[in-house]
DNA sequence: GTGGAGGTTGCACGTTTGTGCACGTTTACG
DNA sequence: CGTAAACGTGCACAAACGTGCAACCTCCAC
């Protein structure tokens, strides 16, 4: 069915993880027998997409993760691509470490996607953020507190901003508006830029989660430089022209 | 009705459990038909499946254990009481007015229950309140931060105190732990109540809500002498013997 | 051009896991 | 009480697995 010229191993597990999608589950010997590659490698493959969560490994082949949907039957296909990086981005963070993060809905479905039991500090702006993780075992939730602007979702004035100030965490995840490889990231409005560039010097590391439209959107105020950013989590089908353009700043991206 | 083709293990013990769920129970001789491999192969998988406690092993097959739900949901007859006290408690305010929102499910509800279009000031501390009315035409919301009590589902620190006293508001809705006609307000913890003291002094008028079970319960703190309580809310069928206690006490009560 | 760093691939090795069969035991039912 | 089906256990075998290693590729600095 495929073309077995000569595929990339990133190309290969991402045909691989889209089959997985489509399916329910990949049988190993019969993808070596597909891309005429030894089943060594094709194993290499499902643990690397294991050790993202985005399948379960098993004996013989892999299963598609119970948490990643079987590609949008009745679902927002939007609420199903933000779900994903939510869960790429959830990776990223380690043990009891303390993480900003902004309003958005990208950055609730990240919230939803953080794992339990992991001693982690949750500070954020936004009410809905604080829903998804309030009450779950192993989670602090602090609220930045001010008057709700109901377009972003989140609190951002000068008071919310004062309270920001008073904290220091390990990572940090801006709402992106839009974001470039040379320019870095942007945004709409000035009192958003403002919040934002204070978590973002508040944190040691910082992660921008970008659906496909961000990479192409423009925004009025520029809110910081590519070299803060330290993460970029993106859709898997974004192009390799892109990502290394990513890459080739300093950027570590994750698909 | 499968693909007896090729079954991962792991696979056929998923396909199994589903079928559990669905019909209750399997037959071994049945399953070990329908996936083409021995007897032997399924009773092994029964046997992992009971191990994990997802099955109960019996002669010839196995049952669904007690703990796994068989599929489907249950309705909640506490929440569409809470829903009517909302609606009661919503019909006090006014245009315009400033609403102090504690914490609680039943202020969620009442949240929910407030109406549009009637440029309402929501000041709260919880959340789950906050999304209940963020983003609804003619709403304000100002958000009280702080370290989040799971708990209560709220913020209640020092900070949150120190926030809430700079504001002055019409309305006060304070969480009921349990209330009594001679004594007042009863609160579990002492923050809490120091907070729920704030918000009552700082507002014109404060309404409790009480489902039946606050009216009979008791708490360590005391809040707020019964003066203190402008309006109760309580459930249609509470005993006239008592509502007419709180009317003596001089309370407008309100079912 | 040259060489080294980093990534990918296939192979060999020993290990783990799943499978079916044989055997003796337990259970259900007439 | 007797029989047949279902069961558990031990065993042998094959398939799948992880790991270490050497070969190979590409990219980039020198």
């Amino acid at each position: 069915m495929n073309a077995p010229e000569s595929t990339l191993p990133r190309e290969r597990q991402h045909i691989i993880l889209e089959r997985l999608r489509r399916e329910g589950k990949v049988v190993a010997a019969d993808l070596a027998q597909e891309f005429r590659v030894s089943e060594d490698s094709i194993r290499r493959d499902l643990r690397d997409l294991a050790s993202q969560g985005l399948c379960r490994r098993v004996y013989g082949g892999a299963l598609l993760a119970p948490h990643v949907a079987p590609l949008g039957e009745r679902h927002n296909e939007r609420a199903e691509l933000k779900r994903n990086l939510g869960r790429v981005a959830a990776s990223l963070v380690g043990e009891g470490q303390i993480l900003f993060i902004d309003a958005g809905s990208t950055n609730t479905a990240l919230a939803k996607a953080l794992p339990d039991h992991r001693g982690l500090t949750v500070v954020t702006n936004a009410p809905d953020v604080a829903v998804a993780v309030l009450g779950r075992p192993g989670f602090d939730v602090v609220l930045l507190g001010g008057k709700l602007d109901p377009r972003i979702g989140g609190a951002i004035g000068s008071r919310t901003l004062r309270q920001a100030q008073d904290i220091r965490a390990d990572f940090c995840f801006p709402g992106v508006c839009a974001i470039d490889p040379r320019t870095g990231l942007w945004t709409i409005d000035e009192e958003e830029t403002m919040f934002k560039q204070a978590i973002i010097e508040a944190s040691g590391e910082t992660v921008a989660i970008a659906t496909p439209d961000k990479l192409r959107a423009s925004a009025t105020h520029h809110t910081a430089p590519i070299s803060a950013v330290t993460h970029l989590v993106v859709a898997a089908d974004t192009e390799w022209e892109l990502t290394d353009a990513y890459r080739a700043a300093g950027v570590a991206v994750h698909l």
